[in-house]
DNA sequence: GTGACAAGCGTACGACCGTTCGCATATTCT
DNA sequence: AGAATATGCGAACGGTCGTACGCTTGTCAC
């Protein structure tokens, strides 16, 4: 339909307008990821863009408005990264496999430059006051573990982990190899934490049940 | 008598400088572990320090210098929470269980105000350029995963843990039990995640012959 | 007693921050 | 055509930052 000149008109205004906008979020996800939501800056990122200090200041309101578009733009990139692909895997222990083999690889791959994006968010936010930024955070982190958590409980269901399993505790686990092969990636250069983390999620789960991974 | 001082001079000028330095070093190793080492300004400590602010930049040199003593500040308050209490259990498997819950009791207990001081720093410095505060705080964990990976050594030197035990693959392991629990604790206020960190460490432990802990 | 010295205060500087205007320009709608 | 609207620029604002300098005050060595 072209009832929608707003998408559609190459050269119109409102549309150089979201150009701008995805231009500008492109290079301020990865600045977040390495100097944090809070290094953000207007004047650092119209360096690296085709507008200036107030037109981005403009394009997003207030320097709160850039990061919660920040953080919504991660967590596209997230889904379409991690989540999508795994899609592809069954429901249940094989989409579960698939989602912790494409975290490491999102990770390892620096899909963001400062790995994963959400890890350094939160350490930021962790201890600082409450806020509209932070919250938007730890909803998607949230539903990140959601996602996890409900693979597995149909895992259970089926079959594939034993009846029983607590589930909350090996979700702990799972998340705790991940995040760690991160860090030691991240931090020291380790990339063989990569290896370690996928050699301890397989253990985790064979140790309930699991078989076929 | 008063005009023989044994130790310090109790209103010397000296010993009030090094009671300063300590004053404000505690404020800013808290500060550090919520707002991060970045997040420390000199006008921000001096509102709840004895101190002026021109006067906490006379102290410490410059922003730096203040960060390398803030960092060197904590390593010695986490080694007084952990590794100190720690040294009272047995060499290998003890004093390696001991560590373990040591340091959960030293996330727990908030000993910095925002969880542990190293997570937050290390995850503010990752992706970020070399510098000498960075270096610092990679040595203080490097310390630590060394002498972590010491005692597990010994361990299985002893004869505690099954021989051919792969050591870096368990280390790995307990750690990110650790520092996963000060995540979910610290952003998400959940504290049952010490329970289960507590019982990932044990199972970790116990599949590698461990018993009695 | 006298001079070297350090602690801490006050002030000031330049840089960067977030935010806010006014303006020219180009589009969309009526 | 004309009004309304949006982009993006340029300049300026108040504020905070790190740092530097001069100053007073008290301590210490000689």
């Amino acid at each position: 339909m072209e009832s929608h000149p707003i998408l559609v008109h190459a050269d119109g205004r409102r549309a150089r307008g979201d150009r701008s906008r995805r231009a500008v979020l492109d290079h301020a996800v990865h600045l977040a990821s390495t100097h944090g939501l809070d290094g953000l800056s207007f004047g650092l990122l119209a360096g690296s863009a085709p507008v200036n200090k107030s037109g981005i200041a403009g394009l997003f309101g207030s320097k709160e408005g850039l990061q919660l578009a920040v953080v919504e733009q991660a967590r596209q990139v997230f889904l379409a990264a991690v989540v999508e692909p795994a899609r592809e895997a069954e429901r249940g222990l094989p989409r579960l496999w698939a989602l912790c083999e494409r975290w490491l690889a999102y990770s390892r791959d620096r899909v963001f430059a400062g790995g994963c994006f959400f890890r350094a968010a939160s350490a930021e936010l962790d201890a600082a006051g409450p806020s509209a930024v932070r919250d938007v955070v730890v909803d998607a982190i949230a539903d990140w573990h959601g996602y996890l958590t409900h693979q597995a409980e149909v895992a259970v269901a089926l079959g594939q982990l034993d009846v029983g399993t607590d589930v909350d505790q090996l979700m702990f686990e799972l998340r705790a190899f991940l995040e760690a092969a991160d860090d030691a990636s991240v931090l020291l250069g380790d990339d063989r934490a990569y290896a370690r983390a996928e050699t301890a999620a397989r253990a985790a789960l064979v140790a309930r049940g699991a078989s076929g991974i």
